[in-house]
DNA sequence: GTCTATATCATGATAGAC
DNA sequence: GTCTATCATGATATAGAC
């Protein structure tokens, strides 16, 4: 057996765990280091993620980093970026393309509401999109203080937004503007919350679901959070004693 | 008029507005360290802020909150515990003041709810107990992946979560208690995410409500939060085809 | 209890050889 | 495009005078 070659052993070890059987399919230095800062950024955060960690657990060199993205900030931006191309632009996809058969028809809300959450959380089971890690931090995005994140994320949210604010209002002709406004706050945040997963946290709250239960558990979030959903957007109005009217 | 004292001018223009007017009502130094730490920790995070941005807008020394605190984890668990101890013991205080009244007869969900979230929006207009700074901090506490913080959060909130958790059993009994857990859970999702506030978010996110109205609109959180969570906690349950019985 | 001064270390970024 | 070496900065924490 030859000798291990003289790499520092943190960077050997990173770097054999992306190349298990053959060299040639490692990915590219840009795309091992999105991978590994989208993973340590879910992890640890972007303040508690340093460059090093980030080159270090990608095999590369630090210099590189900087070379293909040009800061810490401009990296953040890539990795969200990358993931939210994709899922807005297939959120807008399904919601056309169930428009274009409901022909006239207004779309049921049952129907938006899947096509906006549960386009996210089938993402998250699809590893070439970033799976769950990926689903993590953007559940946790909104707790971050970073500027920066907050104008990427209204930039790249705008559009969607939008389009399914539009899509309830017709959906929902007897609610006003207003309140379903306020609802599609609420529906982001009980969803964010639910994939945002912080072992430590759910370990507390998770209470009286056996271990064994958890995975099945796992898989079943989608319908309970699509009920829950469901029942919140239509409750009842709140008895708001009005001062102008709707 | 005398010259102004040989401080720097950092020191001495963050002290003045600790002192309008009486010198003699300014917060001692723990406390001055405590307030300035928990505006800074909601504005730009934990990691986001260092020991001399606290003490310097504290307007105290930094060795003085090494002192008082012991380090930088300390002190964020300080500030931590002294809104949350208020906090649980209030809703576990209103909850039991609930049950007494009602005698035998189960609660009301919607009871349950208000003493739970109705209890935590209350406090974000009581400036003395932390206002909307402290709601803010804590609605985006999920996010943040410091694992001190996420023990210290299990910990504070383990006995009224389980409180809460088996007064909705009563209040619900057909229900099943997987699914009672799955929505207590959603509800804190969307909560959180109402009360976490995140100014650049929201304005692109926040989409036709004229300015005036913001106000306003501000004031009828509660109400819109509570039916929204209500409906959600009473949804139809999920078509699950069920491999256990419940 | 409060201060000055400082020890010690990790960070983001870059210069310049190859 | 990738490396080594390094710079400049800012972080937490503490020693020791008062």
């Amino acid at each position: 057996m030859p000798q291990a070659p003289e790499h520092p052993l943190g960077f050997k070890q990173t770097f054999e765990q992306y190349i298990p059987m053959k060299p040639e399919a490692l990915p590219d230095t840009r795309t091992r280091i999105l991978d590994a800062a989208e993973r340590l950024f879910t992890e640890h955060g972007f303040e508690g993620t340093s460059m090093r960690q980030i080159t270090g657990e990608a095999g590369v060199n630090l210099a590189a980093a900087n070379y293909h993205f040009g800061s810490k900030d401009a990296l953040l931006e890539a990795v969200f970026k990358r993931r939210l191309a994709w899922l807005n632009s297939e959120r807008l996809r399904v919601l056309s393309e169930m428009e274009a058969e409901a022909g006239q028809q207004p779309l049921k809300p049952s129907q938006i509401v899947d096509a906006f959450f549960g386009t996210l959380l089938r993402m998250g089971t699809r590893q070439e999109l970033g799976g769950e890690t990926f689903l993590r931090l953007l559940g946790r995005s909104r707790g971050n203080p970073n500027n920066l994140l907050h104008s990427l994320l209204a930039a790249e949210y705008d559009e969607v937004l939008t389009r399914f604010r539009d899509a309830l209002y017709l959906a929902l002709p007897e609610v006003p503007k207003v309140e379903i406004i306020w609802r599609l706050h609420f529906m982001l945040g009980a969803t964010a919350y639910a994939i945002a997963g912080t072992d430590s946290l759910d370990a507390a709250t998770d209470w009286q679901i056996p271990p064994g239960e958890q995975a099945r558990q796992e898989e079943l979030l989608l319908p309970r959070l699509m009920s829950f959903l469901l029942g919140g957007l239509r409750a009842p109005l709140a008895d708001i004693r009005p001062e102008a009217p709707h």
